[in-house]
DNA sequence: AATGTAATTAACGTTAACGTAAACCTGTAC
DNA sequence: GTACAGGTTTACGTTAACGTTAATTACATT
């Protein structure tokens, strides 16, 4: 539990491949205002806590988020979190998203349940099958 | 339950308000294959089976299907649904689905959590505001 | 006959989130 | 010293899912 471990280092190339994304969609993230990593030289460096923004990205897109919408979460977070507009601003964000997220889960549910339907008739079907009744 | 219900006509501008889309959504599902009404004169006339069948596409894209998904779903359900090798490709589909789906539910799981963390670190700094305790 | 409302096709425009190619630097391996 | 594995910037290309005119048609009112 040193604090050595929040200083490790990783090149672009290292975290692309850990978090299984391109170079490019890590300088694009930058571009969009979304990181900052330091810098040696001209290189890239990325400590442990720009990981923790990648992934935080990363988790944001697989809900359907757009960059645009991490962004603004990420900038509420970080500038003034003391505010009460931004507080404010904050949670009527998060109520929006929560509905969102609701509705998923229910479509998702629903879908599950009829998967396995569907599997269910399928295997039933290819069984029919296997004993030779060709319909 | 008469047969009647399911004889009710839409126009692509009634079934575009129900479903809160646009007629140039219906008309790009159609354009893309998805589905294919039939017409009065040159208008296009929507039976039940349409408008379910617009909720079902409507469904995936909350999913984060993307149309083409849609449609090789549709194509696999509609045409030859007994063959063993379309039924085989169809489990082997709604299995992939499924992991993606259950990472989105644990996704969307964690991140509500967190949101109720925030939530209630807005709520309480919010009150520390209202008593007047101005950092 | 004119006006309004809803439909049609055709075609070009738009946005997000990268992909891809070119041309360059740079430290290490041989 | 040269090959090369990785990094850099710049800039144009791409895909999905529609949006947005435009120009036309048809039915219903006034």
């Amino acid at each position: 539990m040193s604090k050595y471990d929040d200083e490790t280092t990783y090149a672009i190339g290292e975290l692309a491949r850990e978090l299984d994304i391109t170079p490019r969609s890590i300088r694009f993230y930058e571009e969009q205002g979304l990181m900052s990593p330091s810098r040696t030289g001209q290189n890239r460096v990325y400590l442990n806590k720009d990981r923790v923004r990648l992934k935080l990205i990363l988790r944001g897109k697989r809900l359907g988020f757009s960059l645009a919408e991490v962004k603004t979460l990420f900038d509420m977070y970080d500038t003034n979190p003391n505010s009460a507009i931004q507080l404010e601003a904050m949670l009527e964000m998060t109520e929006q998203k929560r509905a969102v997220l609701k509705q998923q889960l229910e479509d998702i549910q629903m879908l599950m349940t009829e998967l396995d339907d569907v599997e269910a008739r399928c295997r039933e079907e290819l069984a029919e099958l296997k004993r030779g009744n060709i319909a």
